[in-house]
DNA sequence: TTTTTATGTGGGTAATTGTGGATATTAATG
DNA sequence: CATTAATATCCACAATTACCCACATAAAAA
């Protein structure tokens, strides 16, 4: 079971976020509608499905404490996690906190990316997408990367 | 089992597309009509057979998701990817999102690519095929590039 | 040519989904 | 404890989409 796709989606008011339908049974059935909402390094949301997010953070703890890097992610990712469940209208209200992080007002892109989805500022996103196209990998092209044929 | 040939193609006003004939039965054996519709970094669209997709998408998931062009390339094509069925007609439905990725209005050209299609918008394509025709490519021929007799 | 078949194209309509607001319920504060 | 604010739950309308059908055009056959 995975997540794909883009979908421009509106907040209302009061910061609701309706989940495309085509995700919500999937949503139910998986976790019966909670999920964890968190933040990225990269200024958008992360969605994942409760039992999906309880590995991630089992991980993130694990993590050796003394390590810096380590710290800072623990901070970010739990400290924010935030449980959502989805209303009678298949929507989830995102907090101001949470929102406030990602510069989302009124027009977000939701993108499907396997087992969680991430929620981004539509302007943001597609800055950031455009900046991705334009950049030339040729240089830094390793590992793994350059033996899939798309 | 090959996609071949280059077909101008129109979409209607509700953004669908019409698959040409010799292109459907191949669809229909091979994915009962299932495709996954995603992006490409030179601003079109790609079609998958789903089967074909799910290969590719399986090897994009494993990458490590702590390096920035894995989660780039992750982002783009994962997140773009749309599952679209053949309706009654032979047609699947361009959501907006990837019509407006691609710049593809009405008019477009669909690419037999091997396993999969690519489809332009019918400017762009041309200006990019005149561009890469015209392209001095003798200096940068590299790797398995120069190995090779058409 | 005329008829028949296949394909491309465009809508109409019913059902679904997105969006906003109204009401009820809980929590917070003086 | 009363009053206000914040949150959750529910309902109704508006907009969109999926599904189906009809026509037009082109190709093939008679």
């Amino acid at each position: 079971m995975m997540f794909r796709g883009v979908t421009k989606v509106t907040l209302d008011a009061k910061g609701r976020l309706a989940i495309p339908t085509r995700y919500r049974e999937k949503l139910i059935s998986r976790c019966d509608g909670q999920t964890v909402v968190t933040v990225d390094r990269d200024y958008c949301l992360l969605i994942y499905p409760y039992p999906d997010w309880e590995e991630i953070e089992r991980k993130l703890i694990r993590l050796p404490s003394l390590n810096k890097q380590a710290r800072r992610l623990q901070r970010l990712m739990v400290g924010y996690a935030t449980e959502l469940e989805l209303d009678g209208n298949g929507r989830i209200l995102i907090s101001k906190e949470l929102r406030e992080f990602a510069g989302i007002e009124r027009h977000a892109i939701l993108i499907g990316q396997g087992k969680k989805f991430e929620l981004w500022d539509d302007q943001a996103w597609s800055q950031k997408r455009d900046s991705w196209l334009n950049m030339d990998d040729e240089n830094d092209l390793s590992g793994e990367l350059d033996t899939i044929s798309l």
